[in-house]
DNA sequence: TTAATAAATAACTACTTAGTTATATAGGAA
DNA sequence: TTCCTATATAACTAAGTAGTTATTTATTAA
């Protein structure tokens, strides 16, 4: 089966299947781009914050932006970016609209982040110790 | 045996030992901040294809240039991003620096994403398709 | 020491975007 | 209809940053 990313983005040289292959390398620049694009939408503390808030299930807006405490315009704003990348979708009843996670993925790639930036703490936290240690002695 | 970033962090409250339980609610703004930076490190096309040129081995920062095709300046400045989010590490052989890849982890977050963005790409293929289906009958 | 090369840094411009304020749109109730 | 509430949008400001050019630092060779 053809890969969908080498069908839609067939003009670039080399070919390749890196859906079946994982291969980071040789991406187009096209590719590139929406992968960069999407950690950028995941690269904001309050659609973080949005996105922890749906975490126990959808919710509409005004609900959002009492857990979260932002500004209504800005959750809009966010709402839209999440909508779009989608990471959310967006389900209109009535006069509310409500928010959920359309993948759980961002969940995933949140706690992949969070274990290595709580490794790298680990480690500066050793360091701070040793200090410590080597002060004490003299 | 308390989360590094429990003790780190331990000012705010509720505590969480979220390193246990991979829980991404109720974080601390400051983890929050440290998911997000690390998210912005990667959401940049160049810092990406100065990754993918690291897929095989390390490099030195001559040939990062040759291969990105980016501009020294910007290349070095894009390094140290990358060394500061312990993403790569920073050899000094005479001189010449040699980058690596500090953490493969950053690989299965690429791939992670790469997938996710492929199966919206077919979805939105699968639409277009139905779209010149309906054209044809008409 | 001098020259040449590799890498880092400083200063600058142009662009993007988060947050705010004000306004618009739209659904439901009176 | 008119009013009220929920959400979206427009316009704007301020802050951050990618890329460039010029310069600096540092290492090796002549």
């Amino acid at each position: 089966m053809e890969s969908i990313l080498e069908t839609t983005y067939s003009q670039y040289t080399p070919k390749m299947n890196f859906l079946e292959k994982g291969e980071i390398s040789n991406l187009s620049p096209a590719v590139l781009t929406m992968i960069a694009d999407f950690f950028k939408v995941l690269s904001e503390v309050s659609r973080l914050q949005i996105i922890c808030a749906l975490k126990n299930g959808g919710k509409n807006v005004s609900q959002i932006i009492e857990i979260t405490e932002l500004g209504q315009a800005n959750v809009s704003k966010h709402l839209k970016v999440l909508s779009q990348a989608g990471i959310v979708t967006r389900t209109q009843e009535g006069v509310n609209v409500f928010y959920a996670i359309a993948n759980p993925l961002v969940f995933s790639l949140c706690d992949l982040v969070c274990n290595s930036v709580a490794i790298q703490l680990q480690q500066k936290n050793q360091q701070l110790e040793s200090i410590k240690t080597f002060q004490k002695i003299f």
